[in-house]
DNA sequence: TGTTATAGTATACAAAATGATACTATTGGG
DNA sequence: CCCAATAGTATCATTTTGTATACTATAACA
C-alpha cells in the first residue's frame, strides 16, 4: 500500500497558512473585516513593518486577501479577506478548537510532572 | 473591539503540524499505522535522517506520537501515532480538502493569464 | 574476517525566515 | 520652515530549518 501523490496537498494549505503571522491576520480579517495596514499592526503586538508587509503580499499573491490603495497623503490602504480567502475558514477555526484542547493537555501533562 | 488572546491558539496547531514534513509522516502513520523507522524513511523519498530523527522527536515530546524500541539488533524502532495524535486528523483532513481546492483554483488562475 | 542491516549521532554548511533599525514620499497644520 | 502621520523600502544581523556527509554499535551471515 503506497501513500497516493495527491495526500501531499496538505502542504499547500501549510504553504499558505504557515509563518508565524499569518494566520493570526486571517483571523483578524475575518473577525473584524477590512482593516488599515497601521490597525493590523497596532494588532499584532511585536510585528515589525517589514514582516507584516510581506507576509500581506504573500496572502495576497494567493488571492486570500484584497489589498486597496487610495491614493490620499498620508497614504490609506486596506486589506480584507476575499470570498476565496474565506474557505479557509474551517481550517483556521479547527486549528484554533485544537488549539485550545492543546493548550489543556500540556497543563495536565505538566502537572503530572511536577508533582 | 479586540482580539482575545485565546485566538492565538492556532498557533499551537500550526507548531505541531509545520515544517516541510511532519504533515507527511502524520499522514503517513495515520494511514498505515505503526512504521519503523526504516519504512518511514522509504516512505518520505528525498527527508535525511537527521531531519526525519528530529520530526519524529518533536511529535513525539508533543504527544502525537509514540516511539518504542525494542532491544534488538540490529535494533528496531516502531512509530505509531497516539489517540491524541489521532484527533488531529480533521485539522489535516480539513487542510488536504483545502488544498486540492486550491490547486484547482491555481490552475484556473494560470489558464485565465495565459488566454 | 569482512559485510550488511538498523537507528541513530556529530559536524559542517547552506538557505530561508524573521527581526532591528534607519530611511523615503507627501501634504496639511503650526 | 518644521513636524506629524501613513505605508511602506532598504540593509544588515540573527535564528531557525534543512542538507550533506561521515561516523557509531552490534549481531548475523557468508
Amino acid at each position: 500500500m503506497k501513500i497516493e501523490p495527491e495526500l501531499c496537498r496538505v502542504e499547500d494549505a501549510l504553504g499558505i497558512l504557515v509563518g508565524k503571522w499569518k494566520p493570526i491576520i486571517l483571523l483578524h480579517l475575518l473577525k473584524e473585516g477590512t482593516q488599515r495596514f497601521s490597525e493590523l499592526k497596532r494588532s499584532l503586538p511585536g510585528i515589525t513593518q517589514k514582516m507584516l508587509t510581506k507576509q500581506l503580499r504573500e496572502l495576497e499573491d494567493e488571492d486570500i486577501i484584497e489589498r486597496v490603495v487610495y491614493p490620499q497623503v498620508p497614504p490609506k490602504v486596506e486589506y480584507s479577506i476575499t470570498d476565496y480567502g474565506k474557505s479557509l475558514q474551517p481550517i483556521l477555526e479547527a486549528m484554533h478548537e485544537w488549539g485550545k484542547k492543546h493548550t489543556l493537555h500540556k497543563r495536565n501533562k505538566n502537572k503530572q510532572q511536577s508533582s
